[in-house]
Formats: structure tokens, sequence, C-alpha cells
DNA sequence: CTGAAAGCGCTAACAC
DNA sequence: GTGTTAGCGCTTTCAG
């Protein structure tokens, strides 16, 4: 597995460059079976291995995807990621996974130097929706690259995006509760982003079905972390609620931690729904009920507009953003219990 | 930020492309004052670019680092690549994250794919240390890129190394529960990977320091899954042990969802010390006293091997294998009682 | 102080 | 059937 290059294997042969070049990609060209096959034999003796780096420079393109994520650490985003590398990986693309620290100024950082890096599409998870990076907006708005934005997104740029429908999210978790006969039903939201934004809309929306009035103490603001979560929970356990509605995977964590503290129990003490069950799901028991975002589905929605948006720009001309908007779906598990 | 050369450059500037690449890598060298001035200001002011296949092409090396690991969904390896990609990123290297899905064939598939994309060097955790991938073996004994296996190994392969030493960990979390007054102590360990079972010889020998027998009945296997923890302390619950030892963090959080599912308390009816606090710590009340892998550390340790073999490479001749071992260390928290 | 020229390894017209 | 040539965008001797 030592270097070897086309001239090495045509030096070799006794032919051409372009000969060895043309088998070892197989196209349609017309060499003799007999100098077909010497190069084939001879290439695999020496182990050749194509440059892929040569390969690039003159195809001007890489067969590689960047991808920008906060936090890696994150389930849901290691999951994504891990989908996203395994679907790339089957279309023969690899993948450079960076992660933003939850930073702006990275962002736009890593959009640079993905793009430097010649990779021939981009997908992005913004660390902040808010907190908008001047230089961020300024590069994607005239980006040489197509690009996608995922889940999360900053106002006012036009641009493709992929996401989840978290208005649906709320209203869904939020009318089982109901369905099942409770009506102090608190959540527990991030105010800070869209996504928490949106659930508390559905969850506004689905008390308002039926009539039930939003009350103040029962919506809490929390992060998107464990820590962040135990401390809201801590309000919550003050209130004379019988159900609520934990809008994240990391929101459910610290409230459940706050509750078995207190030796409150699910669903005995209150019922719960969740959202992004992976982790709670395994973690508890019982087994939680919760809102679903398939990732897999993400991920290929993602990279089906991305792929389509590369053909286009190689092709010539491409359409006006697209957007993708995903429904995510209750899950029935054991964390909500009938109130008679 | 659409896409300039330096050739567009020198032509704008009415200097040589030579003059123009030697400014902006600013290189000694005597170009005038007047000349490099208007060369960085045109540059500036098109949004100059450089083409980083291009220079790897010439360079011969990209400044990126290739990661294979079984499982990004595992926290441990998440945390691994997040510290990895971070510190890569200081030195000026990019890192192409891969993810094998636990499967030999891919390890040497992603060697190839890495290599042919002409990482400078490779940072790989094997997916399996017992089921080699005879290929990969054989390609790795030749490479021409320098690289450093992490955590894991296989047998009988000669090269740069970085691990825990996970006998003293197994050693550390046993002889602190004895010390505490313990003697049952049971534990559940992977019997199929060499953590485990370095892991186990450290129990082994902290209960024989102190002439405790090892009893079969005390000691469980379990896959690094939660799934598999939780069957392994259905076992578990049968023995009359008062203390257990989990070799790891989905050990601990399988276990200690059969031992909420039973209503058995932490440290009341048991006392756990787990392993890899990270995840258990946040999630369970109360905080969980563990061994602790300070997995910053371990990507300190591996990417200063791995970036000397590479300058080593370069320069001409590279040492025999290095192999490098950290102490986990025991962190004290909650979970363990003093037995009287 | 500055530029011409060669070449990194590969692909692709276009000859022969 | 096969070879020649000309780049891709950049760095780097080596001459002026």
């Amino acid at each position: 597995m030592a270097k070897v290059t086309l001239k090495d294997i045509a030096r070799e042969v006794g032919l051409s460059v372009t000969s060895v070049s043309l088998v070892l990609n197989n196209r349609p060209c017309k060499v003799s079976e007999t100098s077909r096959r010497k190069i084939l034999e001879v290439a695999r003796r020496k182990g050749y291995v194509p440059n892929q780096i040569a390969r690039s420079l003159v195809m001007q393109h890489t067969d590689t995807i960047g991808l920008i994520i906060p936090n890696i650490e994150s389930r849901f985003f290691a999951s994504l990621a891990k989908n996203i590398e395994l679907k790339c990986r089957e279309r023969g693309y690899a993948l450079i996974i960076t992660n933003s620290d939850d930073s702006p100024e990275n962002d736009s950082k890593l959009v640079r130097l993905l793009v430097n890096r010649g990779v021939d599409g981009l997908l992005i998870v913004v660390s902040d929706e808010f907190a908008t990076d001047e230089r961020l907006v300024s590069d994607l708005s005239q980006l040489p690259t197509p690009y996608v934005m995922v889940d999360r997104f900053i106002e006012g740029l036009p641009c493709d995006k992929v996401r989840f429908n978290n208005e649906l999210g709320g209203y869904l978790a939020t009318r089982h509760l109901i369905e099942r006969g409770h009506e102090r039903i608190a959540c527990i939201v991030n105010p800070r982003s869209n996504t928490g934004r949106e659930r508390l809309d559905g969850y506004a929306r689905a008390l308002g079905e039926q009539g039930i009035a939003v009350r103040a103490d029962y919506v809490l603001g929390s992060d998107y972390y464990i820590a962040s979560a135990y401390e809201a929970a801590a309000r919550l356990i003050e209130t004379d609620a019988t159900a609520v509605f934990a809008s994240s995977d990391n929101i459910a964590l610290g409230l459940l931690k706050r509750l078995y503290a207190h030796d409150l129990r699910v669903p005995r003490d209150y019922s719960v729904v969740s959202y992004d069950n992976s982790a709670a799901d395994v973690l508890f028991e019982p087994a939680l009920t919760s809102i679903e975002q398939n990732v897999p589905e993400l991920s290929q929605a993602a990279l089906d507009l991305l792929f389509r948006r590369i053909a286009e720009s190689e092709a010539g001309e491409l359409g006006g953003p697209d957007e993708v908007v995903l429904d995510p779906k209750l899950v029935l598990k054991d964390s909500v219990r009938r109130l008679d």
C-alpha cells in the first residue's frame, strides 16, 4: 500500500497514462482486452489507489460533504451525524463532521474551512438562531457551494431548509394528555429557541381547543440541558399540575431526575410526555410516551435536497429555496396514566 | 465569496502568480512594500480563499486527520470525537470523523477511504478487538500514513497505541468498595472485550489482596449496551451482593434502570461504583461514584503521538511503536454507603 | 525585487 | 486501439 501512481503503472505495462486511467476508471473506451487485463493485473499487484486530491483538482469536485453541528455530544445530533455519515458513504461521499461548540463565530469559521477544502455541499445546524453572526450571513448568502440548513434557522436568510414541525409536536403531546383526562398540564420549554417557542405554540393550541386556559405558572422555561431542566422542575412540583409536557430529551431527563429525588413516580404522580424519545426511552422505567422525530427521515430529506442542489449547480441553474417540513409523531409508552 | 484564483489577483495587480503566492503566504521574500500592499488589498477585496485541494496536491499534505470510531452515538466516543476535533482545529487541522458501525469490514474500508483522501494521519478505534479483519491488518501493517490506535487494539499488530489502564480502573473501583466495608461485591463486565477483561482482572486483584475469593455468581457478563446490562442486573438481584462494580457507563445505566424497576435504591440497597461517569453522573440521583477516564487527556495523548509521527515521517525516519497508558481515577460521589 | 517554468497526479480533448 | 497535450490551482526552484 505504498504510494503508486498512474505513471508507475503505465511505465510497467508499457502503455500511456491515458489508457491506464481509462481502464482503471472503466470508462467506455477501446483498449484491447489484453492491455486491459495487464493494466488491471499490475494495478492490483502494486496496490494502486487513486489519489483523490489530484482527481478532485481536475474534476472540480471532492465527493465530500461537510456537516456543521453545534454539539456532537448531544444524542440528537450524534444520531443525526451518524445517519448522515452512513447515507453519504452509501452514495460514495465522505462526510467531514465539525462541531461548532454552540458558537456562532465558529459556524462562520467552519463554513469557510469546509468550503476551502472543496466540499461539494454543506449541511448546517446553526448554533444560535438569534445571536446571528453577521459574517456568517454574508458568507452564506453568496456561497458558491450548495448548502441546506437543518433543524434550526437564521431569520431572514432565504435558503434551503429541512426541519420538523415543532408546533405539531407540541400539539400532539398536549392533546394526548388532554385525551387521557388531564387538564392541569404544565410544560417545560426552551423559550430561547425557535423549536421551543413553536412547541409551546402547539401546547397552547391544544389547550385552547378544549377551552383550557394557559396558566403562566405552568409554563416553565429551561435550556436544552439536563441541569437547567432539573431547576425548572423544582418549580413544577410546587404547582398542582398532574401532567407535564417535557419538550426535549434533556428536559425530560432533568425532570425525571428531580422527580426521583423527591420520590415522585411516573406515571403515578405525574404523567409525562417527552420529546425525542431516544435517550429517555432506554434509560427509564417506565418507558416514556413521547413525540418522536425520525432522524433517518430528517437526514434523508436533508441529503436528498442537498444532492439535488449539487446536481443542479453542476448542471447550470438551480431553483429557488425550498423548505421541507417533517411531521413528528406520538409514540405511546407507559408514562401517561388515565385520569378519571 | 465566488471563486477567485491566484492568477486573477496577479492579473489585476499586474504582477506574477509567484509574487502573489509569496506575499499571501507571507513567506520571507523581497517583494516591495507597495506591491505587497496592493496584493493584499486586491486579495481582500475579491475575497480570495486559497484552494486547499491544489495546495494539498503540491504540498503533499492536507492538514487533515482522519478518525475512525465504532459508534458516534456512544457518549464516550462522541466526547472523544468532539475533543479531538477541537484540538485538531486549534492546530490548524481539519478532522474527518467516520463511523464504522461496529463493523470490522468498515474499519478497513474507512482506512482506505481516508488514506485515498490524503489524510496526514489516522486515529483508529477498532470496532472489534477479536474478530480481526485480515485485510485491515495487512493494510495497516504497510500503511504509508502514520496512525495510532486508540482505546482498543488488534492483537499482534505492532503500532502506536494510546489507552487507559483498565486493570487499574477495576482495581480502584473494587478496592474502594472494600474500604467502605463491603465484601459481597459483584461486578458486571463485558467479557468480549479487552477492556472488560482487564477491568475484571483489577476487580479480582483487589479482592485477592484482601483474601476475598472471587465468586462465580458475582461475575456477570454484559455487552456495552444498556439493554444487555439490564438483563445481567436481573441475575444480580438474585444474589446477596451488597455492592456492585458496574464496569461501564451503559452498564451502570442498565443496572440502575433494573434497580429502579424493582424499587431498589442506591446506595440504600446497593452501593455502586460506575465507570466513565459522563452520563450517569448528570442523569441520576444520587450521583454515581465512578472511575473516570479523562477523555481530553486521552485525545491529547493520541494527538501528541500522532503529530510526532507525522513530523517524523515528513522528516525522514520514524521510531518504533510507542504505547502510552493513562491512569483512570476514582471520583467520589454518593452511590456508595459505608457498611458497618 | 520579480517572473518563467516545472511539476504535484490525474482527466479529457483530440490526434495518430 | 493508443499516445500527446493541455490543463486543474498552487508552490518552488532558479534566472533575471
